[in-house]
DNA sequence: ATGGCAGTGCCTCACTGA
């Protein structure tokens, strides 16, 4: 079984790179985040999804954020959002597929350290700990992947001269990363993977994907149960390199279930 | 030294992203 995250920069555009990419892998449960899209895009994305074999659910807005499955198997126990935090940016579902809990997120981007943004994002990371905290009492396979924003080491930024305190690698978030980790969860592509420069994310600018000046900011954090049955993780960066890319690629984790 | 790309919608500019 293979689960994976992809930030696919919106999926008007990239609804082509989706399906193939289904079709190639034939990846079992898809967590898509920014996909720019009303809810009333739902009826076609679901049948463009059918027609391939998979279910589509989606918690979106227009223009920004938004956040979806795509699963082979049956997706159950559906849960929207964070459930007790009043947020109008749609940026989590949850859901049970094959007794695997599957939380998917779209963290806040923070912009710049000390702009509200940040605050935020600061505020939002502490009631996401709270929510999956509450998730681990009930569930013990469970998966926490997404875009998180957030680059955990100096060595998962191309150059940490540059990154090191800015946005995305500022202490207060790398805390709030190992935060999650004290919940008893697990960075599961370092468990497979040292090796440096292994990046998610490339900006579109100054050839950055060909230069490979990337971030590692996109995560799948797993619990023991999880990391037990998975044989890799690994960054899939084939659709980086097709025309129009997302600037993000997609990371699949394998689990022997 | 600067800004450089991409997507959306209030669409020929502003906003956001990372």
């Amino acid at each position: 079984m293979q689960i994976a995250t992809w930030n696919v920069n919106s999926l008007k555009v990239r609804l082509p790179h989706v399906l193939d990419w289904l079709q190639t892998t034939g990846c079992d449960v898809l967590g898509l985040q920014e996909l720019k899209l009303d809810n009333d895009a739902n009826a076609k994305l679901v049948e463009e999804f059918k027609n391939i074999g998979y279910q589509f659910v989606y918690n979106g807005q227009k223009t920004y954020n938004g956040v979806a499955f795509i699963s082979k198997h049956p997706i159950e126990d559906i849960t929207l959002d964070i459930p007790g935090y009043d947020d109008i940016q749609k940026r989590v579902i949850a859901a049970t597929v094959n007794g695997v809990r599957v939380i998917c997120t779209y963290f806040v981007n923070g912009e710049s350290i000390g702009s509200e943004k940040y605050q935020y994002k600061l505020e939002w990371l502490s009631k996401l700990h709270g929510y999956v905290s509450s998730q681990l009492q009930s569930h013990k396979r469970l998966i926490l992947l997404g875009d998180y924003n957030i680059a955990p080491e100096p060595r998962d930024t191309y150059d940490p001269a540059i990154w090191e305190g800015q946005v995305l690698c500022s202490e207060p978030e790398r805390e709030a990363f190992q935060k999650l980790i004290a919940l008893g969860l697990i960075d599961s592509f370092r468990h497979f993977n040292q090796e440096d420069r292994q990046y998610t994310w490339w900006d579109y600018r100054n050839l950055a994907f060909r230069r490979k000046q990337g971030l590692r900011i996109d995560h799948l954090l797993v619990t023991p149960d999880i990391i037990n049955v998975a044989s890799s993780c690994v960054v899939d960066t084939a659709p980086r390199k097709l025309e129009r890319p997302s600037d993000h690629a997609p990371v699949v984790i394998t689990l022997n279930i």
